[in-house]
DNA sequence: GTCTATAGCGAGATAGAC
DNA sequence: GTCTATCTCGCTATAGAC
């Protein structure tokens, strides 16, 4: 009985906290990721989150801390699902490209302030870039390796033309990205709403890779 | 004789005054550019203009007046080019294309930092695209027309396969703008230096048309 | 755990001497 | 025109009451 409302009250007091912490978390992820770190002010976040001010710094120690564990895990959600498919074996180069495109278009899609907010910040502070990649455990030297392998392979077997692996995966990651990270320049000058630019996304999940199929088959 | 000495002294204060109001100027669309208005500081400007901080406010009344000046001016010259080749009458799509991706590449390889900057501020602030957008006197929906006409015709001649002209454009832009945008990430994880990089770009400025041309051509 | 009050600092902007 | 000194304010962070 008495051990009953013991657990309840625990229950209770762990999930308060988890709430604020998380309510917390929610927010800023929010509110940097649009923003970015220099032009987030801690109280934007604690009004996103509904929250006095002074509570993130009892969660987290200072607003740096919050920024550090929000962009591990943005970090990873930007690159973790490509790197995947990067390694996978025994997959021709066009499923991979397909692939590729497909995740990458879908994920930024849902997200659609990350790969700016990522661009940005490492462009301000392009140690983030080695630090993350290393606690990500990804080693870019083995994968574009593999990856120019691949596409040898593929114009020795006469299947396509003679293409630069690093410029054909340019040219991938760029269709893929940059119409989110420019998405409110398009909005405004195409002249769409949100609806027709998320149809028009959907859109390129197949004719992307169809289009670099076309440029570079033989 | 004494208007001789008079001259030369008029001359060197206006020398001197250019010249430090040019240095500003400069200064400040380095600074800008890397970092923002928002995490930009005035001292940073100063110091790179080798000049006392509050000359700043001398020659212009505050860090907003400032900004707003470059952002014009890096404005126009991110769009300017664009849009002048995206009138021009009487040029064939494949034309059009090879001419729009060599003047991207070329004036970003330029400027680095400039795609960069012009898309997070407008991020940051959409109004910006409208505003600047009117002083530049662009009519984006004029010119969209254009060239899905274009384009359209070019699907009736049985020139090139079926495509939508808005995602044949954001293919284009895609393609040139996202390298540049995206070169920090890129030095790193390709592992290429700066004059490496600068090849490829380069390169890209040939090769990136005749992607496109490939890709579309029936 | 959450709040109010406040310390402390950094940055933008101004006053005034030279 | 350029400098030093200073004001002011906004933002981060902390102390301490509840």
């Amino acid at each position: 009985m008495f051990t009953h409302l013991f657990n309840n009250c625990v229950k209770f007091s762990i999930m308060a906290e988890l709430a604020t912490e998380e309510k917390i978390l929610e927010a800023a992820t929010k509110v940097f990721t649009r923003r970015g770190f220099a032009a987030t002010r801690t109280q934007d976040i604690a009004k996103e989150a509904g929250i006095n001010r002074t509570l993130l710094h009892y969660y987290y120690r200072d607003k740096q801390t919050i920024f550090n564990l929000i962009f591990e895990t943005r970090f990873k959600e930007f690159f973790k699902g490509l790197f995947l498919i990067f390694e996978a074996d025994n997959i021709s180069l066009f499923d991979k490209i397909r692939r590729m495109v497909d995740h990458e278009i879908s994920m930024l899609t849902k997200h659609p302030d990350l790969a700016r907010f990522i661009i940005t910040e490492i462009a301000h502070n392009p140690e983030l870039l080695i630090e993350y990649g290393k606690k990500l455990g990804m080693n870019p030297r083995v994968l574009k390796q593999s990856f120019e392998d691949l596409v040898a392979h593929e114009i020795k077997e006469n299947i396509i033309k003679p293409i630069e692996g690093r410029q054909l995966l340019m040219n991938i990651m760029s269709l893929c990205i940059y119409p989110l990270v420019a998405k409110p320049i398009i909005l405004t000058m195409m002249n769409v709403d949100e609806a027709t630019f998320g149809n028009m996304m959907e859109q390129r999940k197949t004719e992307v890779s169809e289009f670099i199929i076309n440029a570079i088959k033989k």
